[in-house]
DNA sequence: CATCTGTTATATTATTTGTATAACAGATGC
DNA sequence: GCATCTGTTATACAAATAATATAACAGATG
């Protein structure tokens, strides 16, 4: 994986993380089984803090995109909560879509660009 | 306008203020050339500091959704930027969506969801 | 002139973010 | 057994952010 980190992001690093690790799910990158790398080696490679790669897993881990093994370490392992998801979206969205509707984003852009999205993440 | 404010969140308040009165603008409980209340006025009601609305209001004047006056306070004036408010949409419904797909929800659910929440937004 | 605006300046407290070391316990491979 | 790899835990520190608390200033209003 290729890591795209942007110290100047008012984003946090550990939440770049997250994110990317996200995606990569998404984009089946990463397929279930698989293992992240440790975050010592992660950290290192990046160049940032142990801890810092450290806390991106285990917010990972509380929304259920992996399990930690002393062992293997961070294990990709979706826990598919499937309500509990569509209404962490529709909470995102709206605010979202009110953004788009006030500068004049049609529904039907928006689905565009669902789609258009959605294309990379595994079809349907 | 009803301000839901929930303290324990670990959402800024400012920041729920800010999303509010975008929501409020996309509701159309907001007109271009209505004045929000001012930021002492506003800090009373709901029983939080001035210069946390203060930098609500900021913040929003920084997106391009009020324009500041010093005899009028704040006052709607959505300036539409619209493709760097897609580009921002795309941004963030890019993570909005992974998380979707990991969460096995479809595409045709999330159009569902846009549909749902765009009733609300105007219509179109 | 009192009163309403936003603005600016300081100060303080608490929390978050990221870094820096260090040590611990379990598992692995030689 | 022992070095080495995991995640985990504990402290400590610096910087930034969030929220509060006062206070004062300048422009506009009635």
């Amino acid at each position: 994986m290729f890591w795209e980190i942007d110290f100047n992001s008012e984003e946090a690093l550990y939440m770049q993380l997250h994110n990317q690790i996200i995606i990569g799910i998404a984009t089946e990158v990463y397929r279930e089984g698989d293992a992240l790398p440790s975050v010592r080696q992660l950290a290192d490679e990046i160049g940032i803090n142990m801890h810092t790669v450290n806390k991106a897993y285990n917010v990972l881990r509380q929304e259920g995109f992996v399990k930690v093994d002393r062992r293997k370490g961070a294990v990709i392992a979706v826990d598919v909560d499937k309500l509990r998801a569509l209404e962490a979206m529709k909470k995102d969205l709206k605010i979202l879509l009110a953004i788009g509707a006030c500068k004049n984003i049609s529904r039907a852009e928006v689905h565009a660009l669902i789609d258009e999205i959605y294309l990379e993440y595994g079809g349907e």
